[in-house]
DNA sequence: ATTATATTTGCAACTTAGTTGCGTAATTAC
DNA sequence: GTAATTACGCAACTAAGTTGCAAATATAAT
């Protein structure tokens, strides 16, 4: 019963299958620290035994993605990353020198869902359903 | 003297050379309302008579892109986007059903620049250098 | 447990975005 | 006008992602 679980139960109500690259999968993206990209977690796979196909890690990702299992992050290099989504609504941090990737949560204050939200209803008619705020910069360590 | 008069002055403080491929480019993205991938830049570039190859059009770009003079948009379709730079801090609006592209400019009080770098800064370290803020949803004529 | 059905998987071939090397052509400086 | 340098076009390449189909396997029904 790891962190894995509660995912693998949402697959079920997706009326998905679970198979062992699914849960492999699951249980990967779950022990992940940053988002993976599908290049990275075939590689992940095949580091745990399964001889995955990149053709099958495309279509469980875009599944998962679209039953809102994980969430897809778009960053500058034309690469797609996958992070489980119940990790909570938060930003990314990009680092331009090292590449890594971490994670920040706005106080409720910054955070530009509510109110933009509805100053962009009103003076563009454009009804926002989700927004991708990145920061792009230098982190901590490769600051010293 | 059209709009890409200073586009192109860049171009040679950049040491870059006037040519008809460069000036027909710069035309282009100042024209275009919205912000233009590779492909439909090159197809603009033929529309216009140039037999324009697409090696040029992303080196054009990565030079132009490099030099500050465009910039430069992802978003979740792993396409490059181009847009002249010089058009002011704005954020996208990207209507998921149709695909069109409308910029949005904040009021100074929503752009999430200074508080949230701030507090960046303060709590991961992590010193921003620029943020990509995009909002997907409905625009005003697919909502009708 | 066994079987039937539907989903999932792997493979190969394909599409599209973007890159690299190199010879030719064109721009700029003289 | 000529030389030096930069840009261009082509072809071949890499890498991301997709599609069709046959074989494998998870689930549901018996």
């Amino acid at each position: 019963m790891d962190d894995s679980t509660g995912t693998i139960n949402k697959l079920r109500a997706n009326g998905g299958r679970v198979t062992p690259v699914r849960r492999a999968l699951l249980q990967i993206l779950s022990s992940n620290k940053q988002p993976g990209s599908p290049r990275q977690l075939l590689a992940q796979l095949k580091k745990k035994g399964f001889d995955a196909n990149k053709t099958t890690v495309y279509r469980q990702l875009e599944m998962m993605h679209g039953a809102g299992i994980i969430s897809e992050i778009n960053l500058s290099d034309g690469v797609k990353r996958y992070e489980l989504a119940d990790s909570g609504h938060h930003h990314h941090l990009i680092c331009l020198r090292c590449a890594r990737i971490d994670d920040v949560v706005l106080p409720a204050g910054l955070e530009p869902r509510v109110e933009i939200a509805k100053m962009i209803k009103r003076v563009k008619k454009f009804a926002v359903e989700r927004h991708s705020l990145e920061f792009f910069g230098v982190c901590a360590r490769c600051r010293e």
